[in-house]
DNA sequence: TTTAAATGCTACTTGTTTATAGTATTTAAC
DNA sequence: GTTAAATACTATAAACAAGTAGCATTTAAA
């Protein structure tokens, strides 16, 4: 799998927007929080409204709060989001075609490994990871 | 976990030669037997010969094969050759430093995940994905 | 109604990875 | 020795991802 820095981005984003649902968060605000380029993290909150996960509030006190329940929000939704599912589905030698009539040499020996990464990126939502939180941050 | 497009082509490069452990490929027919560049697929054979895991010999009739047995040879190193380590243990939001002490909101939720993939690239060699080989390729 | 504080949009810049081009070097066959 | 078939090296190009700049728009407060 293939997780570009962006999606970690995302999951900065709304990992920490996690920990208080209700909340509405700025641009600014978020940007001294987590550590994301502003500019870039502005861009990437609006994307992360158009696909659904957050809704903005424009104007002056305005800023992102969730538009879904958090706990039906799943990381692999996020990850399909920003970059799209084949980063997950694919083959570790990179063909394009690894289905099962002509998988490639390692199929076999990395499938496993695979579903049980697709497997935690499905049944893990937000709010799974606003509960596992021990420590800081 | 990240893994390059060249890191990759390497896997396709070293699981196709373990077919035959002791024969001499030389760049022009691997190219065209696995689908990479050939001027791509030169300098990383180049780059795989200095990392050690094939040696290349030079001059007409030349070519590369192995130069380690390849049931010593694990996945893992390979991608630590071409990748780095740290594309392997990066955590998942890509905080630097995501240690115990202070680590990350999704560290928990990911670590198990994580584990499990640097097992299996540590635990299979070259020769166990000669082995597991069922289908075609 | 003006101002300030927020998001929205689009074009551009920078950095990194992937890919190519061209030439030099090595060595076996003839 | 000359040639042909291979690898080695280095610089450059192309493609992609990440980051920035600047202005437009929205809306609540003063």
């Amino acid at each position: 799998m293939n997780l570009s820095k962006t999606s970690k981005y995302a999951f900065r984003i709304l990992s920490h927007m996690a920990k208080d649902e209700k909340a509405l968060y700025s641009a600014q605000q978020l940007h001294k929080e987590i550590d994301v380029p502003e500019k870039y993290l502005r861009r990437l909150l609006t994307d992360l409204s158009k696909h659904g996960f957050i809704k903005s509030i424009q104007g002056r006190q305005g800023g992102f709060t969730f538009n879904r329940d958090i706990n039906q929000i799943t990381l692999l939704e996020i990850v399909d989001a920003i970059d799209g599912l084949d980063s997950i589905n694919e083959c570790i030698l990179g063909y394009e075609s690894c289905a099962f009539s002509h998988s490639c040499p390692m199929h076999n020996i990395w499938e496993e490994t695979k579903q049980k990464t697709i497997k935690t990126l499905t049944d893990t939502t937000l709010s799974d990871i606003h509960k596992s939180i021990v420590g800081v941050n």
